[in-house]
DNA sequence: ACCAAGAATGAATAACCATTCATTCTTGGA
DNA sequence: TCCAAGAATGAATGGTTATTCATTCTTGGT
């Protein structure tokens, strides 16, 4: 029985669950490491119960970990949640980013699609991601500090996306095209999207989502998909 | 004074706070009603200050009556929320339906575009209904409840959105077009518009979402719009 | 005008939660 | 090997909240 306690031993909260009566084997970690771990329990517990209920038991008994250390290592309560909001944004939005700086010469076409794949990958995808970033967008109107946390990413890769958008209209001489506006509508496409495959995920999958996402980017750039 | 305070007398929240000294003029209503003023005070709350942190306290202060009130006619504060849902979702997708369902033989056109208008209409688009909204699908993913209240009115308007854009595909002959991709695609636009027009109200005005959005639909049916 | 039914009130209760900090434990350097 | 620095712990604290219910008040029917 101990044998298989060590045996199922990852790194992660079960290990705490099947702990029967050894004690504690206290781990020090340097600060980066405890806080990534914290972020990554505060994400689990959002995911699986909600922002609202989310509590600071439930945050380092996820982790593995006493109460107090939350407090520790991230002041307050409020903290934590903020810097898990800061991380799950950074995230997402620097990997868009990425994509479209696109320092390789890929051709413009590559480049969209590669930004589609990324956005319905599997890493964005997931529920866990997706149920945070919505429980955030669900306080935001209540708090602005979320808001700000989020802007400033949002509008840099808005502001890429639209260069991008005007490129491939200038490159395909596309009329009537307003490359804000188009580029507006895909991000709330995309936003559209992974909330029905958080919400109703038996009705769309991520084939699917894929393919609607696609067939916009067709219509607007028919020279280009 | 006194007389001032007879005066100002509405129905809202404001008589409690103006109430100086006078105690109470306790009111009885029938139970529908005050039902009705607890779960708008409910919205008021959610969307001043988030679903998370809503209390009773808060909740029926905002209606000026007692504390224990919302027991009395909701049991507990849970099925509170769970009726403000259903309120708010019944408000939303019954409009959408009777819209779609269109008794009138109005051509599809302007059915179509009547849709459209009432989904980013004012009376939808008031912050107050949408933070709401996202309040809950934050909570969705931890809380099937939630979902499973609204995905039957959502299942219902997906159904009579699939029929109308197959009754303009038809009649359009529009080829290489899948109705329910594209309700899919149309319905997450709107939803990540909504999303905008919340989150980031100052890069996106609501004529631009209309715009926005009524493009999507030319590219789709050039010969409707 | 009077009263019983039941609607409304709000003080009291019990549960829960974030935060603190005295204490215990770990570890890198001497 | 030994120790000081500071990381980690978790019992204790103070504040907040949902819910209860004894009491008070309103009103429709007589």
């Amino acid at each position: 029985m101990t044998a298989m306690t060590q045996k199922a031993q990852h790194k992660n909260a079960q290990t705490a669950a099947t702990q029967n009566e050894t004690k504690k084997p206290r781990k020090i970690l340097p600060r980066e490491e405890r806080r990534q771990q914290l972020i990554e329990a505060t994400i689990s517990c959002i995911a699986r119960d909600g922002l609202g209920s989310t509590t600071m038991q439930m945050v380092t008994k996820e982790a593995g970990l006493s109460l107090g250390i939350a407090n520790l290592h991230f002041e307050t309560k409020d903290n934590l949640l903020k810097e898990t909001l800061r991380y799950v944004a950074e995230e997402y939005h620097s990997g868009q980013i990425a994509i479209m700086q696109g320092q390789e010469t890929e051709d413009l076409t590559s480049r969209l699609t590669a930004l589609l794949n990324f956005q319905l990958s599997q890493g964005v995808t997931q529920r866990q991601k997706m149920a945070v970033w919505f429980a955030y967008y669900g306080e935001a109107g209540a708090r602005p500090v979320y808001q700000k946390i989020v802007s400033a990413w949002d509008r840099a890769a808005a502001k890429q996306l639209e260069t991008l958008f005007e490129a491939i209209i200038e490159d395909g001489q596309y009329r009537n095209i307003d490359a804000a506006d188009l580029a507006m509508g895909y991000s709330a496409l995309i936003d559209g999207l992974h909330l029905a495959l958080l919400v109703t995920p038996r009705e769309l999958t991520k084939k699917q989502a894929k393919a609607i996402a696609k067939d916009f980017l067709q219509r607007a750039f028919p020279k280009h998909l």
